[in-house]
DNA sequence: CTGCGACGTGAAGCGCGGTTCAAGCCAAGG
DNA sequence: CCTTGGCTTGAACCGCGCTTCACGTCGCAG
């Protein structure tokens, strides 16, 4: 019922070595052997998945480590999501403008760029 | 007419060594020297202003760089950033996806967290 | 004239998120 | 039995974005 390391790495994208990285900052655990080699359980794939999601949103592992073992008691956690919630929505609106902004720069006229007042306007407001 | 690097610095929110390291990457120019203190033309302030949004918006320094030299002839350039637009509207979506998760995490009640069905699912999504 | 403090330089160091390397073990196939 | 190939380990290394360090040079106040 255990997927082997290879497995978890080719169905996760996550190289071999990102996976014992991983098991030692605390982020996962191996749930059995086959000989030596590392063998996990299904469920460590969503687990991978969610890793994966939040580190591309910018969520160091130390982060994540923190999120993984939050349990609903853990009222001092749930405000840390609660911020890391309102943090996330504002990198949204910042983006968005940034969005917006390359948006424009793609189609401007401006020589250079950078001088463009639309484009100027467009990162004041992003600040 | 031009700031000292201590005035950039304090306006920018950037140290004195950042700076000099912008300087080096070719992000920034020194204007000329007070003795052998850089001094900065006050567009400078703008240009750090763009750079740290850029920067906070996971750009690399090096496509910072790149984005600077934009001349509206360089259509390569243009494409790049084009592609840069759809990559940076895409993880928009992700976050939005990921704030939502967030939001409901800081109010769910499985334990653990990981293990809610609405958090899974709202993973799934953000994919 | 003599500190003092903030700047200058190049080189080294740091934290993060891994990858790569050297050396070794193990299971399967020829 | 022996090779092959992919895993194991700890340790070293990497690229990024800076900071820190050691050492030197300014300009100004006392």
């Amino acid at each position: 019922m255990l997927l082997d390391i290879a497995e978890v790495s080719q169905r996760s994208g996550l190289a071999p070595s990102a996976l014992r990285f991983y098991e030692r900052k605390g982020l996962i655990t191996a749930d059995g052997r086959n000989g030596l080699r590392r063998a996990y359980r299904a469920e460590t794939l969503d687990r991978l998945a969610l890793i994966s999601c939040a580190r591309d949103a910018g969520f160091t592992l130390a982060e994540i480590a923190g999120f993984l073992r939050a349990r609903p008691s853990d009222t001092e956690l749930r405000e840390r999501m609660a911020a890391k919630e309102r943090e996330v929505g504002e990198r949204v609106d910042q983006l968005t403008r940034l969005r917006d902004s390359l948006r424009h720069a793609a189609v401007c006229e401006h020589d250079p760029l950078v001088e463009c007042p639309e484009f100027k306007q467009a990162v004041r407001r992003a600040r």
